[in-house]
DNA sequence: GTGAAAGCGCTAACAG
DNA sequence: CTGTTAGCGCTTTCAC
């Protein structure tokens, strides 16, 4: 394309160079890039005279030919298995805020589900212009990781754990028990659990975190655990909606709660327990957790896990690990905080069991 | 950060380059990256040593130098205004796993609504790193769509007009009137609009299309278009809940059917009928357009408009316009189709106005 | 504070 | 079909 060989002596219409900016400014190439980068000194005329010439000339840095001289591309990848989630969009956008604040450049991967994992995870490492990346709900296993690793580019985790890389998650299962205790100090015995489904054995770890904080708080409260209680969806709101209904229909039965891992399957068992002519929170008390706008329609209870800010706050640590503050691993927890509303209340019959 | 000025007399435990390769194989690098990329002639057996080396070697070319030498960076950028609402995370879903196909990077750019679109439109023609790029219902200027083609990087706009380049959409104006029509043929002739907001008069130019429509088909069939029933709502659950809610609370001046112009918002008047203890579709007829997958648990009538197909033909597009082929602008209309289910019906009491 | 110059790693004429 | 070689446009020593 460019055409090697051949000097370039004609006038450059072509977009200018640093040397076009250095020509005019009077000044050499070193100069300035030193001026434009903020790298190094530059006496104030200088700087001056630089800054006019390249405005004049609408100058522009090539990050091909700057990354390739320096090494670093102010390109960080960002590895999630869906983008059209609402927790991993949400995360998302947190995350793309925050690398357009910082200047940097952002690089999606999407697995959808399993099925780029191991080309994106090929990618990553091979294809040399990450400077970092940020896998959220991502599961590795120790060789991978150590591929990661060994081709220098710092990883952080969101909303899952990563083995030796820094990582930004809510407390899963201190959630979870929360959720079930709320539930549990209105009065509830018969607490039924909405989880997600592991989707090949790599993603949402959450989910299993957030049933077992379920059932340590079931066991402490010295409440049953029913197996028929412990649905299993895939996240959306539709199935969700579809098993609380196979569940509640059942009136010899029936929890008088539902906790589920997240609202848009929570909101899904509200529209269940409507359409089978039961009240919310009178005879079906629901509580979710995301904090997910939709939730507000409903009167969802729920516990904000703030999933924007997990985003950003991963992006802050991943800058810090870039300039080399603070490069041991580290592990955050953001707060998860409540959202009561009308979905969640005293049962109407509180029944022994 | 690599030492220029310095010869690399050291033995490569660093990333091994092409000239390693070339060395292993017993060729020069040219023949190297022509056996690599398959631009070129090279014999089999040069080509099966070259990549039996390179395979040993562990290489990978360096993005950065070989974008910078050919001019091509493998690169595409996608702009949307935002990452967490159905319609742009499903378009996105559906241009990353193309762009992955055909082996691209995907660079995103989120405008956050208007937030980031002035720097973004900057970075786009500026850093030289992307061979072209999508935008997601954004609305150019002409000095702006300018800038963009003068900088030489082919553009594809989806989901609303994009003077010069080619798009991908659904007629909107097609798919309102059909809507409405759908409801007028079932012996509605109260009708109300849901409509979305404008946004900063930049995007969304389909919900007016689609408004427009409405009007069109309720103006055809000699019906009323109340300006009481005209509802605008920013296009998510929540707000379409409320405001329908606004609506229908009154029951002297109460609609028999909404149109409403996306599935969360019809969702959302469904959930605010049933709330007034109206029968959808005895009391209130609704249908939306999306094929957003919480319609089903809504039984929600709806006209399909493959958001995620856009997406791909929005990149097969580019594509082509970067191999050359078929460079003119072009505009395609993918074909939406009705997806009938109980949220539409007969009217329980046909009044007439 | 500033300039000269040597690369960063790869591609693509061009000549054979 | 293959090797030689001149860059792509910028950054960063090193010496002044």
């Amino acid at each position: 394309m460019a055409a090697p060989g051949r000097p370039r002596d004609d006038i450059p219409v072509n977009p200018p160079r640093l040397q076009d900016v250095a020509a005019r400014a009077g000044v050499s190439t070193a100069t300035v890039s030193r001026a434009l980068s903020g790298n190094g000194q530059v006496s104030p005329r200088a700087r001056a005279r630089v800054q006019q010439a390249a405005q004049e000339l609408g100058f522009v840095v090539s990050y091909h030919a700057s990354s390739l001289a320096s090494g670093r591309s102010r390109n960080i990848g960002v590895a999630l298995p869906y983008v059209d989630r609402w927790y991993f969009s949400t995360v998302l956008e947190g995350v793309a805020g925050a690398l357009m604040e910082a200047g940097y450049d952002l690089s999606l991967y999407n697995f959808e589900g399993d099925r780029y994992r191991e080309t994106v995870l090929t990618d990553f490492l091979l294809r040399k212009r990450l400077d970092a990346a940020v896998a959220v709900s991502l599961q590795l296993d120790p060789a991978e990781t150590e591929q990661l690793f060994s081709a220098g580019i710092p990883l952080v985790g969101v909303g899952g754990p990563l083995v030796g890389a820094s990582t930004i998650s809510i407390d899963d299962l201190d959630v979870g028990r929360r959720a079930t205790e709320h539930l549990i100090g209105l009065g509830h015995r018969r607490i039924a659990h909405l989880g997600g489904a592991e989707e090949g054995r790599r993603y949402f770890p959450m989910s299993n975190d957030r049933r077992t904080g379920y059932e340590q708080a079931m066991t402490k409260a010295g409440l049953p655990i029913e197996p028929t209680w412990s649905l299993i969806a895939d996240y959306t709101f539709t199935d969700a909606y579809q098993r609380a209904k196979n569940l509640l229909a059942d009136p010899t039965d029936r929890p008088t709660a539902i906790f589920a891992a997240s609202d848009e399957m929570a909101a899904g068992a509200i529209l269940a327990a409507r359409d089978l002519e039961l009240t919310v929170p009178g005879d079906l008390s629901v509580i979710g957790i995301d904090a997910h706008p939709i939730g507000e329609a409903f009167g969802l209870t729920t516990i904000d896990q703030h999933a924007r800010q997990q985003g950003v706050h991963a992006i802050r640590r991943l800058l810090q690990h870039l300039t080399g503050q603070n490069t041991e691993p580290t592990n955050e927890i953001v707060p998860a905080n409540f959202v009561v509303r009308s979905s969640t209340g005293t049962p109407a019959n509180p029944t022994a069991i």
